[in-house]
Parts: structure tokens; sequence; C-alpha cells
DNA sequence: ACAATAAGACCGACTGGTCGGTCTTATTGT
DNA sequence: ACAATAAGACCGACCAGTCGGTCTTATTGT
């Protein structure tokens, strides 16, 4: 990949965070990447095309940021719980590559009813994530971590709703104090869920 | 109010939660209203005063659906729980006022960084709620109808992030299921935060 | 009662400017 | 020399907003 490439990527990923990809205008993204419209249109066929790559090189970021040291924790819960320390510490507050916040969730509300192609394919990683909670909380279960009691979708919605609102609420108030009570507050719940008897 | 005017609050409102404020048009505006250029000037000085104007009508929609028979409970935390069924049942759903989901977060998301003046008067609406349930938690917890341990400023960020996301998600997926099981795992848990031995 | 006057609701062509995208031309590296 | 890359003039569509003007309705004077 050309450099030019790279940096227009990295720089519409910034603005697109910030300001939404149907409010980023070329004019911006060339500004930002200091080219052309001659140098973008070797690169990329259209705005659109621009898009699928931003939203590629956002997920290995997610990935790369929230699933960090995870394989190395066996325990599903603690498993959990390292992600969202992870969400909270490494994802949300990395303002280099999200100056603007969560740039899923601004793809998402703001392409939803007006891009539904490029929305659709925003929310297959909102799936994929709640499948991921899902998953962990089901052998958390299994192996007795988990009371027998509890509906593992309850608590996969609700975990997932945190976050998402958490992210939101981050991105209004900006106020670190409260995004670490909301995730805190999570994780808590999460212990309370434990049952009785521990087992490891 | 003149007809015309109520039609295009009303119009506009619908067209902002589908689309927001920045990707409705003009327009757009204009022919669902079925009114001109000259029609809508006469009554608004521009379109950022039609955002506020639009704004106040969906807070009293907010009010009316969300708040409604409030005042007939006593017990705090019924209030809230009631408050929460009417979010899920009357506010979340109400597609005729809102076709594209909450008005508030798309406004939040789309212009918090583009129109800074805009989104902080929509987020003293986030502000307003967060300080409602703050106050019905402590009630509670004065009357011991809440454990005395529990935190209550990070149980209402907890609450109000569950909310939020519960809402974003809802605009994604459209899935009555899902939002029932967020909302419901709230309402859960505000139950096992009661204390032992139950007051009322 | 009735015409003269004023108010203002509403219309739509038009403005300057920006949008995403195309195409020709110039520069660069090899 | 030649291909890859970048520059920017240019295109038609659309943007929010303005303005000259029409038409309906209410008020006024006599």
């Amino acid at each position: 990949m050309s450099n030019l490439k790279a940096k227009i990527i990295h720089e519409s990923l910034r603005l697109f965070s910030l300001k939404g990809f149907l409010s980023t205008s070329m004019s911006q993204i060339l500004e930002a990447s200091g080219t052309s419209k001659g140098g973008f249109y070797n690169h990329f066929k259209s705005k659109e095309e621009l898009f699928f790559q931003v939203l590629d090189e956002a997920r290995n970021i997610w990935r790369e940021k929230n699933l960090s040291g995870l394989d190395e924790i066996d325990n599903p819960i603690e498993k959990i719980k390292r992600f969202l320390e992870n969400f909270r510490d490494l994802y949300l507050k990395d303002a280099e590559n999200f100056p603007g916040g969560c740039i899923f969730i601004t793809f998402s509300v703001e392409l939803s009813d007006l891009r539904p192609h490029l929305s659709r394919e925003v929310n297959k990683g909102f799936i994929g994530l709640k499948h991921l909670l899902k998953r962990l909380l089901d052998a958390a279960k299994e192996s007795g971590r988990l009371s027998d009691d509890v509906d593992t979708r309850a608590i996969t919605e609700m975990l997932f709703a945190g976050m998402l609102g958490a992210t939101v609420m981050y991105g209004v108030d900006k106020s670190d104090a409260n995004l670490d009570r909301s995730i805190n507050t999570l994780i808590d719940y999460l212990d309370k869920m434990k049952p009785l008897k521990e087992v490891s």
C-alpha cells in the first residue's frame, strides 16, 4: 500500500470519527491528507470505497486494542472483565485514531436510514461482539463460574447496551469519571452473577 | 400557531429522527410539509431556528410518554420501573413521531463535533434525565428501599448507559425482543439492589 | 353597507457556494 | 522513454437562504 493511500485512510478515520461519513467532505479529506482530487481517485474509485477501507482499518484497531491479552486468560468471566477494561482504557480513550469517539456508533446512527447498505456492514461488527460476549458467558455458565439460573442472552444484551450507552455518553460529556463508573458497575454486576460457591 | 407551522415542525421531527438535522435538506422538509421556501421562511428565520422548535416539540412528547402515570406512584423504585416500562413500550416504539428512533441520540451523535451550540442544548436533556434518576435512587436509599451500601451515582450512570445503549441498538436491529431483554434486565437489576429486609 | 387599505401567508425563480466525481495535463521515478 | 502518480480545472446536482411578487383575509373610513 502506498504511503498516500495509508495517509488518506488514517486521516479519513479521524475525520469520520469526528464528523461522520456524510458530513465529511472530499475537500476536507484531501486537505487533511495533503493531496488532491487526482491523488485520491488514483487510489479509490469513490468515497464509498474509502468508507469500506476505513471501516476495515477501524476494525483492525478495534481488535488490537480490545482483545489485547485476552488469549492469556482462561477463565471466561475474567476474559470479559479484561475486555471491558481494555475497552475503557485502551479503546475509548484512543484519541489518535478516534478523536471524535467510537466510529462504529457514529456510522451506525448516521447511516441506518440513509445508506442502509453501508450501515449493514457496520452492524455486522455489533452482532459479532454480542456473539463473543454470549459465547464467553455460556462458557462461564458451563464451567460453573456463573450461577445456573442466569439468562445469558439477557445478560449479553444488557452488557452490550451498557457498553454502547457508556460510549455514546463518553462522546457527549467526555467525562473519564462517568465512563469509569459505568464500566466498573458492569464489572461489579458480573461478579454478582457468580454462584455462591466459587469454583476456580 | 398556524397550521402550516405546526405541520412543518411535525414533519421535520419525523425527518430529523430518520436522517438527522444536517442530512435533512430544506427541499425534503418543504415537500413533506406541502409548502415552499416562502411559506417556510415566513414562520422560521432559519433552519437552525426550526431545530430549536423541533427540539422543544420532541421534549414535550418525551415527557408526555415517559412520565405518564409517574405522579401516582410514591415508591421511588417503582417510579423508576414504571419509567423504564414507559420508555420501552410508549416512547421507543412511537413510530409516528420518531420513525427513525430517538431523535436526541441522533442529534447528539451527529452534532457534537459539528455544531456544538446545538448539541449542547440536546445534552441538557441527558443531564436532566440523569439527575432525575439520581434523585429517585437517593430517595429510595433514604427510605430504606435500596441497600445502604449501593453507590447511587454508579447505579445512575449504568442505568442511564443501559437505556442509551438499548436505544441505539433498537435503532440498529429494530428488535423488540432484544429491547425488552435489555430493559427488563435493568429492572431486575434494580430489584437485586433492594435490602434483604424489604421495608414497604 | 361597502370600498379602500393594510397585513401577512405563501409562492418559486434565483443567488452564491459546496458537493462528489471526471478528465486533461504536469510531474515524478526508473 | 515510459508508466505511475499527482495536480487542479471543470461538471452537473444540490445546498441554505433571499427576494419580488400574488393572493387571501382582516381592518379601517365613510
